[in-house]
DNA sequence: AGCGCAGTCTAACAAATGTTAATGCCCGTC
DNA sequence: GACGGGCATTAACATTTGTTAGACTGCGCT
C-alpha cells in the first residue's frame, strides 16, 4: 500500500527492507477525503503527518480579499505536511483536489525514526528539501517566465513527478483541476488562465480536455518551459 | 563567532552547550566574498555547506533570456546551502549582495551529526523547513498580493529575521540591494520596482535611502502586507 | 573643480493582464 | 426531454506592468 512512498523516496537513494518496515510501522489509520475537503486545516497543530496514497491535493493560503494561492501540488507518495512534524503549527491549509486516499503517521513514531534510523531520517529530510527546490522553481516561474512558459513548466514537472509514482498513462496524465483552480496555481485571473492554456494548445504541444493532459511534443514543451529536472533530484545516489 | 547561528537555531528551541560545540566542531575555514561574487556556483556539487557570519546573500536562477530571479535572501546565521548536504547538486547559484564573511562546514561532519545527535539534526532540518515556509510565503506574495503589499511583506520579513540575529538598529536595517536587484527579488522591471517603492514611501510607512530602510509605521506596514510571522516559527518549543 | 559612472527617477507609449459580462456547452436531475 | 448549474470560452474595456529613452543625482577619481 505504501508503494507510492517507496517509489518517491527510493528514486533518490536505495531504501532497505528494514527502512520500509520502519515507515510502515509509523503509519496509523487511513482516511478518504472528498473533493474540496480540507485534509489539514490552516492554524492547526497536527500530531501526525499525512501521506497521499491516491489522489491530488494542494497547499494553499487565502488572503483577506478572498484571493487564494496554491503553493504546491501534492501527488501520491507525497507527505503533504511532513514539515509540520518540526514546524508544529500549520501556516497554510491543504485541500483535496480529487478524491484522496491518505494514511497518517504519528509524529511520535517519526521522532523515533530520527533517534534510531539516521539514513531514513536523511531521506525524509531530503523529501522536504525537494519540496523546497520545487518551491524555488515556482518562484522563478512566477517571477521571470512568461505565463505560457510557466504553464509549460508546470506540465513538465507534474508529468515527471507522476511518472515516478506510476501515475502517467503513456504521455497523458489526469489533472482534475478546473481552470479557476489552475489560475490559483499560477496566480492569474480565470480569463487569462484560459488564454494561456489556449496558447499552449495552439502551439500544438499539449492537448487538454476532460481533465486529461496529453503531451503531444515533449521536446518542444520542454523547450518552451526551459525545463531542467535537476531540481527534482531524481538521481539515485548515497545520501 | 557562530553567535548568529546560535541565535537563528536557538529561536526555535533550546540549544545545549554540547550542541553548540558539535556545530562549532563541524566548521572548517572562513572566507570573505566581495559584492557580486558567487559564493556557490550553480551546477556545483559542494562537499561543505556555507554559513553566513556577516553580510547579505541571495539564491538565484538565470533564464536563457538573461532574466534573473532571486529565490531567497540570506542573512547572518543562515546556512545558504545546507540543502546541498542531501540534494548534492546545486540547481541554483548563491551570490554575495554585500561583502560576506562566511564559514564552511564539512558535509562529513554534518553527516556525523545526523548519526549521533538526533535533536540537533532535527534543528538543522527545521532550519531548512523554515526556508521552505519562506518560499511558500514568497509564492503567495508573487501570485496574489499587489506589488505594494508584496514589497511591504518583504520588508516585514527581513526586519523580523534580521532582528533575531541582532542586525537591526531600532526600526532601521541595512539593505544593500539596488532597485535593479530588488526588481529581481519581486520579479518586476526596474521602472516598476521604482514605482512600487515610491508607493510605499508615499504611504509614509517606510523611508528608504542610502541602502537603509526605516520602518516609520510598523502597524500600518504590517496591515498593508497582511504580515503574519507564524511561518517563521519563532516560537521556542520542543522540536 | 571637472569627469564619468552607477544608480534613481520620470515620461510616454506598448504590451500584458484583470474585470465584467455574456454565450454556449456538458451533464446530472426531475 | 426540459431545466439548471458549473465550467469553458470569448468580447470589450480598464488597469497594471513593461519598454525605451532621457534627465538627474551623488560620488569616487583624476
Amino acid at each position: 500500500m505504501l508503494e507510492p512512498l517507496y517509489l518517491n523516496l527510493g528514486q533518490h537513494d536505495a531504501l532497505s527492507d528494514a527502512e520500509k518496515a520502519l515507515l510502515a510501522g509509523a503509519m496509523t489509520f487511513e482516511r478518504h477525503f472528498a473533493i474540496g475537503q480540507d485534509i489539514v486545516a490552516s492554524g492547526s497543530r497536527p500530531t501526525y503527518s499525512t501521506l497521499i496514497l491516491d489522489g491530488l491535493a494542494a497547499r494553499y493560503k487565502v488572503l483577506e480579499n478572498g484571493g487564494r494561492q496554491f503553493t504546491s501540488l501534492q501527488v501520491p507518495g507525497d507527505f503533504v505536511d511532513l514539515h509540520a512534524f518540526l514546524l508544529k503549527t500549520m501556516d497554510h491549509g491543504i485541500v483535496a483536489l480529487s478524491p484522496c486516499h491518505v494514511i497518517f503517521s504519528d509524529h511520535s513514531r517519526l521522532r523515533a525514526i530520527t533517534e534510531e534510523a539516521p539514513h531514513l531520517t536523511r531521506l525524509l529530510w531530503l523529501d522536504t528539501l525537494v519540496d523546497g527546490a520545487i518551491h524555488r522553481e515556482w518562484i522563478v516561474a512566477m517571477g521571470r517566465r512568461s505565463k505560457t512558459s510557466h504553464l509549460a513548466h508546470l506540465v513538465c514537472e507534474l508529468f515527471v513527478r507522476l511518472q515516478v509514482v506510476k501515475r502517467t498513462n503513456g504521455m497523458s496524465f489526469h489533472l482534475p483541476l478546473s481552470q479557476a483552480e489552475m489560475a490559483d496555481v499560477l496566480g492569474l485571473s480565470v480569463v487569462h488562465m484560459n488564454r494561456v492554456i489556449g496558447a499552449l494548445r495552439k502551439f500544438g504541444v499539449v492537448s487538454w480536455a476532460n481533465h486529461t493532459v496529453t503531451i503531444l511534443d515533449w521536446h518542444r514543451l520542454q523547450e518552451i518551459a526551459e525545463f531542467d529536472p535537476t531540481y527534482l533530484s531524481m538521481m539515485r545516489e548515497p545520501r
